[in-house]
DNA sequence: CATTCATTTAGATAATTAGCTAATTATCTA
DNA sequence: TAGATAATTAGCTAATTATCTAAATGAATG
């Protein structure tokens, strides 16, 4: 849990993870949606699948990368939880497109 | 938002905020659960002062924590609601011995 | 099979952070 | 008013972090 919430503290990979709320999306797609660097990307990729916050899987020349979204909403319940704060998971609706 | 997102990426001041939970507390109170210095812990609480999830009152000669529920609910609501995980407050039950 | 494209790794740097001890401030009480 | 007590500020260090450019890896394609 530590190091989700290490994960969420940086802006740039929150927004990371609300891009991947849509679908999933390649490295390089991702990257355009920010000023900074490639390679800065890449660390903050890497510290969200050191999380589990996101799966990669290559494709080509791609690497795609998939939200996962109930590591997030575990590691949320467990704190609000904790913390007396009883935000409850609310059958809720996914919005990303179907990929069947 | 990034505050608080800040504010809970270390380890102590998210048990901290556990703590108040229950009840508001002396910073030197708070401090009794934590292995390190006085000073450290004086340096947690400013940031959890700076990200506005606790409110700080002077009684006599101890600072008195409390835990200020509604802006970490408000926070944590934000983002999950941008990414797309539909956690709802819970007409959320409060432990917190009342003070009336 | 050499080139191009997508991404990551290496290596460097500046800024931030968490921790410490010592000193200061503010308040209470004998 | 002279301690004693509670907390914060000052000043320091070591570790971590976000960023960069340049180089390396891996896969597709002419």
């Amino acid at each position: 849990m530590n190091k989700v919430f290490k994960a969420l503290s940086d802006p740039t990979r929150r927004r990371v993870l609300q891009l991947l709320r849509d679908r999933p999306m390649s490295a390089g797609e991702l990257a355009e949606h920010f000023s900074v660097s490639k390679p800065t990307m890449s660390a903050h990729f890497a510290v969200l699948r050191e999380a589990d916050l996101v799966d990669a899987s290559k494709n080509g020349k791609s690497v795609i990368y998939r939200l996962k979204l109930s590591v997030l909403e575990d590691a949320l319940l467990a704190f609000t939880g904790a913390i007396g704060l009883e935000l409850k998971p609310d059958a809720a609706p996914n919005t990303e497109k179907e990929t069947s």
